[in-house]
DNA sequence: GTGGCCGGGTTGATACATCAACCTGAACAC
DNA sequence: GTGTTCAGGTTGATGTATCAACCCGGCCAC
């Protein structure tokens, strides 16, 4: 065979960014959970909710934001809801409801925010420095077009 | 120089890299499925078992390679083992129960380390060049050791 | 109007992650 | 031997992700 035995330095500095990311973001998730007991996907919802004036905007809106299937976002809005963060309303048309942030969810995205802010910079902004914090984040918008083209290519198959 | 960026900046760099590492580990997850049924769980534990001479090793050294929990490790054994692509081997000190990689289990991992790789040259090491991966690397490399100091000051609170 | 279409939402089944509780058998003390 | 300890493994419960199947209400054709 022969593909084991023969890891390249590139195949290292792939290993390393993997490591890099899983255990990134197992810490930031880590510690939504612990201090504000948040998962990253009810932070990702609250915020999103956050950004709309009245706490309140289409499941599909949402759906589009975070880009995630549907039946996902159904799931984690249910379960959301039974915990009191969040809470369906109907609107004038009865097929596509609403989502609002109950002012429990908004206490809670309120605290969790500039706590997670904080750990980012600590962590990942001020560890690289602006220079190199511009350099790798165009490299993630390349990585980001190739895989865009990539699943282009795919598609037109 | 420039050490006051705009926080806007930083952060929408910060979800630059967010969008990359969400978008490049779903499509390597979603190719791993259709193209070879395995999930990256799967996929780790196999990597790491042809890693052995003998195609198996003790439960606790594929815990230790993955730095996964010994009881997540179980519960992804056994639905590997129902599906054929493992099997659990008691040795001699039963409490230590080793993992054997099937044929089943090899054929699947050499079929897919390969067509992996390629896509991992495909969408990321060709992408950036050896240049600018190796600084991305070392970037990696440094946000690691800072999350490892960030740990150690929480455990010594 | 009535019936079919269709986009968006929900539900159920299955796989996976995480935590806590428990089991197990070798090793050690006595 | 008997009991205790303890590292390592398993199990169960709960939360989460994904897929497929289904539902539902407005819309259009007729």
């Amino acid at each position: 065979m022969g593909w084991e035995q023969d890891i390249g330095e590139a195949d290292r500095m792939w290993r390393t960014y993997i490591e890099m990311a899983k255990h990134l973001g197992s810490h930031l998730q880590q510690h939504l959970q612990r201090e504000c007991d948040l998962s990253a996907a009810d932070f990702e919802v609250l915020v999103r909710l956050t950004e709309s004036e009245r706490r309140e905007m289409p499941v599909a809106e949402v759906a589009v934001a975070t880009q995630w299937e549907k039946s996902r976002l159904s799931h984690q809005l249910t379960r959301m809801a039974q915990r009191g963060l969040v809470e369906r309303v109907d609107s004038d048309d009865r097929r596509y409801p609403d989502v609002r942030l109950t002012d429990k969810g908004y206490a809670a995205i309120d605290k969790a925010v500039p706590e997670h802010t904080e750990l980012v910079h600590a962590l990942f902004i001020d560890v690289l420095g602006p220079e190199r914090l511009a350099g790798f984040a165009q490299a993630c918008a390349d990585v980001l077009r190739a895989l865009d083209e990539h699943r282009e290519r795919d598609c037109s198959l």
